[in-house]
DNA sequence: TCTACTATCCAACTTTTGGGGGATTCGCGG
DNA sequence: CCGCGAATCCCCCAAAAGTTGGATAGTAGA
């Protein structure tokens, strides 16, 4: 019987972390507002799970085995355009954060605040606003504008950032070692650093690219 | 009145993130032999409550703002020798494993994995043994047994993974350029990579370094 | 004590990187 | 159609990074 939550805020939580989901549960539940209807431990559980249970909001965390979580958002937006997404993670940079909301999101709340910030996040996205928290605000707002990267560069960034060469890059990607660099230099022109080392640290800190 | 605990496992949780905490004293608390008697959001407050409250076992976060969870436990262990950790933390590598036991914990669980395995650990613990799961025995066998850094590779280490060039890091050590490229060159070799960059990735995934 | 070992330091030499031109192709939108 | 940006390549050169060999000093052990 579906009755019972009739006047409660139906709340899917996503996150690989069992102890974090029962934690995040546990908030949701005591309160009278709303309730959790969905667990999920995976970005493809996520998308299954969604369109079993057609929760009004979901809490979603970015990393997770398999596919993305801002993946698992596209993914379940092409089909359920009015699904509402809280992305619910640890700050590695503010890469993940346009992405997220780029993707579909209405909040963005970070691990580590203030519970009542993830609340009063659900609450709202709910409602039908938008929920980001000023450090959040800031750091979106502190991006270059041109910020992005070309599909090629990006390739290659990932490739410098698993401490590939010059010349490893080029094998890697069929092309003369002369075009890397070419690349390279693109690279380092839009992070704004001089050397290919300050280039894979600065794009780890902005979450461009990620370890492994 | 301390009677009601008189027959459980009393555990203290050290984590900085509020609904990881919930999570965790959630579990704890639906056991019948175990209760969470405090919550620390870092290492000078786990420091602090620990004299207060003497918990049998202390579930502990490695990154925590302030001191580290290493260095809290170390601080514990030097007035209380026989204070008893369970490190409970995200993988980032061997490193900080093998500094964890180093300081004195018994026990060293990875958030994600099934919460079971944190009431194993704790009762494990409690009862005066140690527990390592298999995955994290593994990473701790492979090791090599000779890759300990000096001091002043470390230094460098640390500087390389902020980025800085070997011109940067002679004058922030106060040496040659030329001793620098010597301590890189040593660096290299002792995480067997063929380059800086490459040598930065390897140590972040280590948990050697970290970032910011 | 005297040797062996290690950490630290330095300089000369070789290789890799990054910068500055410039050229070609391809596809996309005005 | 034409311009424009993205991607590809080339040459040359200067600067940075990495290799090798060697000096010094302190320390642990035979």
């Amino acid at each position: 019987m579906n009755m019972v939550y009739a006047d409660k805020i139906k709340v899917m939580v996503v996150d690989d972390h069992p102890l974090m989901r029962v934690g995040v549960a546990s908030i949701v539940n005591a309160r009278s507002d709303m309730t959790v209807v969905a667990q999920a431990g995976s970005g493809e559980e996520a998308v299954t799970l969604f369109l079993k249970h057609k929760p009004d909001v979901t809490l979603m965390d970015l990393r997770l085995p398999g596919i993305s979580g801002v993946d698992a958002i596209r993914s379940i937006r092409e089909t359920q355009p009015r699904a509402r997404f809280v992305v619910l993670t640890t700050y590695e940079g503010d890469a993940d954060i346009h992405r997220a909301l780029e993707a579909g999101a209405q909040g963005y709340v970070i691990k580590g605040m203030p519970y009542q910030t993830l609340v009063e996040a659900l609450q709202r996205v709910h409602k039908g606003g938008r929920f980001l928290p000023p450090p959040i605000a800031r750091a979106l707002a502190s991006r270059m504008p041109d910020s992005e990267l070309s599909a090629r560069e990006q390739e290659v960034l990932s490739l410098l950032a698993s401490g590939k060469s010059n010349k490893d890059i080029a094998s890697n990607l069929h092309i003369t070692e002369a075009t890397v660099k070419c690349h390279v230099s693109a690279i380092l022109l839009r992070l704004n650093v001089s050397d290919r080392t300050e280039a894979v640290v600065t794009a780890l800190q902005r979450g461009l690219v990620h370890l492994e």
